[in-house]
DNA sequence: TGGAGTAAGACACAA
DNA sequence: TCTTACTCCA
């Protein structure tokens, strides 16, 4: 293919030493430890390519799997630029993804309709409290969210319900609920995420042609953060290994932070002992950070006991200080970094190289106020994503029922959306007459009589009519009919705020539009191939079509370049299609992308990107790290992990900010700053407001502030008081106290001090006082007891 | 019986 | 803040 490519080929050009060798190792299991901004993604890509451009290899010879859409894409970018290949056609997507394209190809083997739908989260839950209602489970005792959590873990260690250990009737319980769940989905013709990745791996796991075929067909598997693979990520990659292929993987333990969804870090040790990797390359030159804040990341992760051990070096000299603040309020914190990202801004940063990051979503708030009000361009990633919209949601259910009447999930979404005289104690007896006929909610329409029969029949009558009427037209045009039938945009119309979710369901033709296009399928396409390279293979045999699987040897590499092909026999409608793309890609690059704006994102969110500016927000304990996290050890060490993460997107300038309380969940908390502070170190500090004692109170300049100890805080109670930002002056002192400003006063505890200001009043008073040998404290007045000194 | 308005509780993340 | 349960009214 590429004879002229030796082996020190231009792509081979600009590696370090370590990329180069793991760039270049003879096929064979290797585990690199790739740290944070060493250049990973860019020694997958070249291995790739560097394995294609040898000859080594063809294009239907490699799997490279990841866990994001985006990660994926950038993985197809990058391969793009630097050979002339059709990405598209290969086998490089997210476990879930490439799951969903096998189980297309075999879905018949794998027991599924060929046009299964695929549940999302929210799906997920909602068919679950419907099947709890149906089974009168206590919803007290057993929460809805807990059993999905349930199923789902189970599911991520690659168990069925049958093998699920039981110890207590409760589990039992559980684990009844488990099993009638999967036959609901099994009878809706759905399957939820980890469905997915269980259904695939147990087919490779049975089918013995099926596994072979595909070892035969992938030499090579390449696995992109690797420290993040549960139990069942980690047995489906071993079923494609076999004698003959290489395993690649790609991992950074200290950067695993998604144990709390069943991510195994132990996988990585598991591996090397397993498949005998005989080379294990770490690669530990950064290229992205200056010395302050890289050595901020390593004194941090130097205090997880458990590691593979790893240090991170750079030739950039220190840089910026790392820049910390401390705020009174959540609001002065969002002020002070619109003001800091504004500067930032009139330095010529680009806004979308300037990065605010937070641990949880419901933070976000603030700041989009703050950035808002000043007027900066933002770009809030994650919350609720473009198909996750209720209206985009309303919208997908009608279209999956044109797909699939039997789809009670979105049956029960539509019925009565718009409103049209179809209550829940109607659906109820809908809901008994199908399961006592076993069949779907659409078949037991049938049986229903009266005035609310005559309604859900009228409802079915409707669905029933715009499949008809939808038959044989573009994906496009689908979409305009069902938003005009389901009277979807007109009930928007008639709501007060409804303009934007009309916008939403416009932008949902869009959508439709450009996946179509980009798939590379003409307008009239009426078929979209499931896999042009797979489906080239397999359709040399009519094995394939999923009875007999006696599947061909592909040894011989697959052709280099297969251009798009409507002809190619394996189909899915578009729309089933579309509503698959729909479930596996949220959306996020749906609307609004490539504005110079503002990035806002969860730490989570952010691993895997880089700013020249980063901005870590709320670094306060129960906080970051986060309540949930703080009773183990190894949350604790995980939460340390998303905090050197969080510190290692940033390439020039890192700024690092508390603030001493925050409205969280509709009340004022006191918090304190986080204990991460003390593990970076100083040298590489600067603090912008002075750093007060770890644990003690406020020395805060200008008077605002709270007693940021765990223990006071709950004298507060209560207070739904709010502040303006920037901070305000101090009120005057209340009279009322007996106390002034300047006052000597004695406290049990600490002794004698000095009142140094009063603010609030009535329950909310509060003083700052001076205590000679216990430091500065802000004490609630109605909870110290104080006693002035003459 | 169904729809709308109001009060109370939850809230890590992502395919 | 957003979602969900409950109550009231047509």
């Amino acid at each position: 293919m590429f004879p002229e490519v030796a082996a020190e080929s231009p792509l081979l050009q600009h590696l370090n030493p370590e990329q180069h060798a793991a760039v270049t190792l003879p096929s064979e299991h290797a585990l690199i430890l790739a740290g944070a901004g060493s250049g990973k993604t860019r020694v997958l890509t070249t291995r790739i390519a560097w394995l294609l451009a040898t000859g080594q290899i063809g294009p239907g010879n490699v799997m490279a799997v990841t866990f994001t859409n985006k990660a994926a894409k950038e993985m197809m970018t990058r391969l793009a630029a630097m050979l002339p290949v059709n990405v598209r056609g290969m086998w490089i997507g997210t476990f879930h993804g490439l799951c969903n394209r096998f189980l297309r190809a075999h879905s018949k083997l794998a027991g599924l309709p060929p046009a299964f739908q695929i549940l999302d989260t929210q799906d997920q839950l909602s068919a679950i409290k419907r099947l709890m209602k149906q089974h009168n489970v206590d919803d007290e005792r057993f929460p809805a969210k807990e059993l999905q959590w349930f199923i789902a873990g189970a599911k991520e260690e690659g168990l069925r319900p049958a093998m699920v250990e039981t110890r207590t009737e409760d589990d039992r319980r559980k684990v009844e609920i488990f099993q009638l769940y999967e036959e609901q989905c099994q009878r809706e013709g759905v399957v939820d995420f980890a469905e997915l990745m269980l259904r695939s791996y147990e087919l490779l796991r049975d089918n013995d042609p099926i596994r072979e075929h595909y070892r035969r067909r992938f030499h090579h598997i390449l696995i992109d953060e690797f420290q993040d693979t549960n139990r069942l990520q980690y047995a489906w990659i071993k079923m494609f290994a076999g004698p003959g292929n290489s395993v690649f993987a790609v991992g950074d333990d200290d950067q695993s932070i998604y144990a709390f969804r069943g991510a195994r870090v132990g996988n990585m040790a598991d591996f090397v002992r397993e498949f005998q990797v005989a080379h294990q390359i770490k690669l530990e030159q950064n290229y992205r950070s200056f010395s302050n804040i890289l050595d901020s990341a390593n004194a941090l992760i130097a205090h997880n006991k458990s590691r593979l051990g790893k240090n991170l070096r750079t030739d950039q000299g220190p840089g910026e200080p790392v820049r910390v603040y401390e705020a009174p309020t959540d609001m002065a914190e969002a002020q002070w970094l619109v003001e800091e990202a504004r500067q930032l801004v009139r330095e010529d940063v680009p806004r979308h190289e300037i990065a605010i990051l937070y641990r949880s979503n419901a933070q976000s708030r603030v700041m989009e106020t703050a950035l808002f009000n000043a007027a900066v361009p933002y770009r809030v990633y994650g919350g609720l994503r473009f198909f996750e919209r209720a209206e985009i949601k309303h919208a997908l259910s009608y279209l999956r029922l044109l797909e699939n009447p039997n789809d009670d999930t979105s049956f029960l979404r539509v019925v009565n959306f718009p409103a049209r005289g179809i209550g829940a104690r109607t659906v109820e007896q809908l809901q008994d007459a199908a399961r006592a006929a076993g069949s779907s909610l659409h078949d037991a329409v049938k049986s229903t009589t009266g005035k609310a029969g005559a309604n859900l029949a009228a409802f079915v009558a409707k669905v029933d009519a715009m499949r008809a009427e939808t038959e044989g037209l573009t994906l496009r045009e689908i979409i305009e009919v069902m938003l005009q039938r389901s009277g979807l945009v007109e009930h928007y119309r008639a709501e007060r705020d409804g303009a934007d979710r009309i916008e939403n369901l416009e932008e949902l033709v869009n959508a439709a539009e450009s996946f179509v296009t980009q798939e590379g399928f003409g307008r009239d396409a009426v078929a979209l191939p499931i896999d042009e390279l797979g489906a080239t293979v397999l359709r040399q045999s009519p094995a394939s079509q999923g009875l007999d699987p006696s599947l061909p040897e592909v040894n011989e590499p697959a052709p280099d370049y297969v251009p798009p092909d409507a002809e190619t026999g394996e189909t899915l409608s578009p729309l089933a299609a579309f509503l698959t793309h729909a479930a596996l890609e949220s959306g996020d690059n749906q609307a609004q992308a490539g504005q110079d704006a503002v990035q806002l994102m969860t730490v989570h969110a952010a691993k895997g990107l880089e700013f020249d500016c980063v901005f870590v927000t709320g670094l306060e304990e129960g906080l970051f790290p986060s309540e949930r996290s703080l009773a183990d050890y190894e949350g604790l060490e995980e939460e340390r992990r998303l905090m050197y993460v969080a510190i290692t997107r940033a390439r020039k300038r890192l700024y690092l900010s508390h603030s001493q309380t925050r409205l969280l969940h509709g009340q004022t908390r006191y918090n304190v700053r986080s204990r991460f502070f003390d593990e970076l170190p100083a040298h590489a500090l600067k603090w912008l407001t002075p750093k007060n004692q770890s644990f003690g109170g406020s020395a805060f300049g200008f008077g605002m502030g709270y007693p940021t100890s765990r223990g006071s805080s709950a004298g507060y109670g209560r207070s739904s008081e709010t502040f303006a930002s920037p901070p305000v002056p101090p009120q005057k002192a209340e009279p009322a106290h007996g106390l002034r400003a300047g006052m000597k006063v004695f406290h049990a505890k600490f002794g004698e001090g000095t009142v140094l200001t009063l603010e609030g009043s009535g329950q909310d008073a509060r003083a700052h006082i001076n205590f000679p040998r216990h430091g500065q404290k802000w004490l609630a007045l109605a909870v110290a007891k104080l006693t002035p000194v003459p």
